[in-house]
DNA sequence: CCCATAGTCAAGCATCTACTTAAGTATTTT
DNA sequence: AAAATACTTAAGTAGATGCTTGACTATGGG
């Protein structure tokens, strides 16, 4: 109750694809196919072959991976082709890779403080 | 029937920590408290507050990335201070740049080959 | 002591997920 | 043309998720 943020509640919405990548690489099947296709293209029998579940499993799992982006497959004649698309990976790892960067700075910043001063209430619990 | 793989289906198994850290990550709200962590530790109202859900709804969250080892969090008195912890937030952009590395790698062998042999029988669906 | 604060626990509920099996549809291959 | 191959579609299901509300438990002032 302390503070006067805007009534206006910050309702995150800003990236449903971040949503959508980290949802995909939450499964560890998905991420054996991703693991799989990073070595080259492969057809949809190919990417089953060493999975413990049936053809239509692989299949809703490789529509998980290309909605969001991360695989994109190609039919020629009864054959669908699958490769990944790495801008997808390169947006989710940017954004973990963000988060660090804050969280290191922030230390660099505290480290600085502590090195000016060094017997003083630690700024830490927020201002 | 072409191949002659093993009987024994390959049931991935070997990272169940990934799947917590990836699933965890797949929410915007929990990306916000990371987010908002990252700039400092602070107590669940503090990062309920600009969340349009309830107070348990936050902690449900909270839950989640602390099982995912994204977050650390402690009780002094009535109040519960959290912190991420770093090492998970390392653990999944490793994983995701380990893959980059082998696509990376995988097209430059690709290169090597095409351009030693410019006008080969393409050995991959590849441009 | 009283009561507001800060957080927790427990149900309940509407979806969403990760499969399954069964029954298709195109394309080769023979 | 018949049979095999390589997916595709559809429907069903058990269990996980993301929330809610209501009741409850400590703690810290006044």
């Amino acid at each position: 109750m302390g503070s006067e943020r805007p009534i206006l509640k910050y309702v995150p919405k800003y990236s449903e694809s971040l949503d959508r990548v980290f949802q995909a690489l939450a499964d560890e099947t998905r991420r054996a196919i991703v693991a799989r296709l990073v070595r080259g293209p492969a057809t949809v029998s190919q990417l089953a072959e060493p999975l413990a579940m049936s053809l239509p499993a692989v299949m809703q799992h490789l529509q998980v991976l290309e909605t969001a982006g991360l695989v994109r497959s190609e039919k020629t004649g009864r054959v669908r082709t699958c490769q990944i698309d790495p801008q997808a990976l390169r947006t989710a790892e940017e954004w973990i890779a963000s988060q660090r960067t804050s969280w290191e700075q922030r230390l660099d910043r505290l480290d600085d403080l502590l090195a000016q001063r060094p017997s003083e209430e630690p700024t830490e619990r927020e201002p």
